[in-house]
DNA sequence: AGGACGCCCTGTTCGC
DNA sequence: TGCGAACAGGGCGTCC
């Protein structure tokens, strides 16, 4: 689940609960998820600090400390965030607990325990090492076809490549895709100026009502192919049955119709 | 450069 | 109905 509009509907939640309290202390429960930090490495940075601001930057999300320093988290494929009081309401699969000193817990949790949890001195540092691309709603137009020229592979990957564009995971790249009307296996190189200039406006429109709708499909227009994208699925617009294919190792839903 | 694949995990769905 | 196989919204490393 955890694409941008996720991950930002998760910043504003930890930004709602969790700032400006003590840390009283941390527990890691699946070690294999921190990269270049160890248990005892993520408690020193943790313990009796306390969270002062958040910043995200494609799928990643980071929470910084009174120390200067930051904690990064990303959600893989089933992560997210749970502020919760009681013990009895600790969510199962809670892999990383924070306590805070007011009683109240943040739990990470995610049950394919596919997400990532580090350490970093500055959010820009740790993208850089990354080469994340640049955030998908932070691109203007003229970014987007600047990028779009360097490249000549089909247009989902593109789309999906993080080091491109960072954010963009495979519900929302169909989405893209659909209400531009692009075929996902289109090759950059063949876009008109105009098919690009398509792409980008439902880019920012797909992703700002998506955190709109705080990332809730439920809370989306039944327009879209979200509500769709499933075995025996058919196009919203025309009503053709969706096709399913294989594009980049994930499977890319589209409208054979609609989408050119 | 970019695409295909295997792998990391585990819960759910599919298909015989 | 029951069971193993295939699949799921991510990312990384390797190979070609």
């Amino acid at each position: 689940m955890p694409e941008l509009p996720d991950v930002e509907t998760y910043r504003r939640y930890l930004a709602a609960t969790a700032l400006h309290q003590t840390i009283k202390h941390v527990h890691v429960d699946a070690p294999s998820l921190l990269a270049d930090t160890t248990p005892q490495g993520l408690g020193r940075a943790l313990a009796h600090h306390r969270f002062e601001g958040t910043y995200r930057h494609g799928k990643y999300l980071f929470a910084g400390l009174d120390s200067q320093r930051w904690l990064v988290l990303h959600f893989g494929m089933t992560g997210r965030l749970e502020y919760f009081k009681h013990g009895r309401d600790r969510p199962r699969y809670t892999q990383f607990l924070i306590s805070f000193t007011n009683g109240f817990h943040l739990a990470y949790v995610a049950p394919r325990k596919l997400g990532r949890l580090a350490l970093t001195d500055e959010p820009q540092v740790f993208i850089e090492k990354h080469r994340l691309g640049p955030d998908a709603l932070a691109l203007d137009m003229h970014a987007l076809a600047a990028l779009a020229t360097r490249r000549r592979g089909c247009i989902k990957s593109w789309l999906l490549d993080q080091k491109a564009i960072a954010g963009i995971g495979n519900i929302y790249g169909d989405e893209i895709l659909f209400q531009a009307r692009l075929d996902p296996r289109r090759r950059l190189p063949d876009l008109t100026k105009l098919e690009i200039e398509r792409l980008f406006r439902k880019m920012h429109d797909v992703l700002e009502r998506a955190v709109a709708a705080r990332a809730d499909p439920a809370r989306m227009p039944r327009s879209w192919l979200i509500w769709n994208r499933e075995k025996g699925g058919h196009c919203p617009r025309c009503q053709a049955r969706l096709c399913r294919i294989r594009i980049a190792g994930r499977t890319a839903w589209y409208c054979p119709r609609c989408q050119r």
